[in-house]
DNA sequence: CGCCGAATATATCGGCTTGATATAGTATAA
DNA sequence: TTATACTATATCAAGCCGATATATTCGGCG
């Protein structure tokens, strides 16, 4: 069994969005920004364009240049028979652990450091982002998803859902700690 | 009030641990891989030591040799007063927001291509991940520990507990995909 | 009709992080 | 004694991240 952490790099990303349907790279990264994949995984520009840069050169995507109605000219890649069969490979290894980087958890967890206005303004902030987020989880459509795409999706709103009951029930809690009067040795 | 997200870089992640206690490059390691950060945050030896190399010659730490008991030398790292006030404003700014990467998820999401064992395989060992994070985390000490720590310690619970209940209760739906028996093209 | 802001679209770059690796002494237990 | 694990510091290549540059088109407003 293919023990050990796979890598999953930009061009793994890239060619996993290819394998479901053609796109450009503008189009692949609105799928991680807004789209089915926003709520586990990330990826920029930055690293999309190299990607499918080094993707092209190894003919497991392709491309053509589309044209099309008004809009600068855009380049549709679409996976190869190689490129599908390196994304299946690929996804046979076993996954990282997961990785959380919460900066405001990290903020809150120094409550006694900061000035309580603040504290109240980035939980508020931060509460309303993830019940926002429900919000947005809840109104979606099922019709014709496949079930590892729902399974993930329902994964991705429990999580929120647990996110704003927790933070629901315990503002007191985190927003009436006592900050330490700045420091003694100063 | 200040707008736009701090970047919570390794010299702020070092900083804040130097401000709760002094400690060694190694032991502010262990803060990141089991202790209170764990959960949602982490940084690794390639970032911390540079970090604090950069804190040293900004004179916001201050090091001392200790010898003690056996091991190798052990540079143990103070924060100074400028350090601990840098620390406050760097936390006086608007968090980034949360990011999560979970290289699993993305597999799960491509369930149909998987190879139903291995599928069962990577399920099992996540959902077994979290279970153990669960008991973990039941079992701390609350004893004498600041109320920003404990609501960010129970934040991380109701995390790992929505992820077991909801993995548990939709386990036959993600494990009963139907596999596309490879690709059509091939 | 002209203007502005938002969206579409590709691309690059410096700085930083990541994961792996090197080195080495000590403790533990088979 | 030998191996395994832990303590401890440190570096490096590869790759990622956020910001920025550039250019065109669409939609709305006065």
């Amino acid at each position: 069994m293919g023990r050990h952490a796979m890598i999953m790099d930009a061009k793994t990303l890239c060619l996993g969005v290819l394998v479901m349907g053609d796109a450009s790279g503008y189009e692949i990264r609105k799928m991680f920004e807004e789209g089915p994949f926003a709520h586990f995984q990330d990826v920029g520009y930055g690293s999309i364009y190299p990607a499918l840069a080094k993707l092209l050169e190894e003919e497991l995507v392709a491309v053509a240049d589309a044209p099309a109605d008004g809009h600068p000219e855009k380049k549709v890649y679409a996976a190869t028979p190689a490129g599908r069969k390196a994304f299946r490979s690929s996804l046979s290894r076993a996954p990282m652990r997961d990785k959380i980087r919460s900066d405001a958890a990290f903020l809150m967890f120094f409550a006694e450091f900061l000035d309580p206005d603040h504290l109240r303004a980035v939980y508020d902030d931060y509460l309303s982002y993830y019940r926002e987020r429900v919000q947005i989880m809840e109104g979606l459509d099922s019709d014709g998803v496949p079930e590892g795409r729902l399974f993930v999706r329902g994964l991705g709103l429990a999580f929120y859902q647990a996110v704003v009951t927790y933070m629901t029930a315990n503002r007191d809690r985190l927003l009436n700690v006592q900050p330490t009067t700045a420091d003694a040795a100063e």
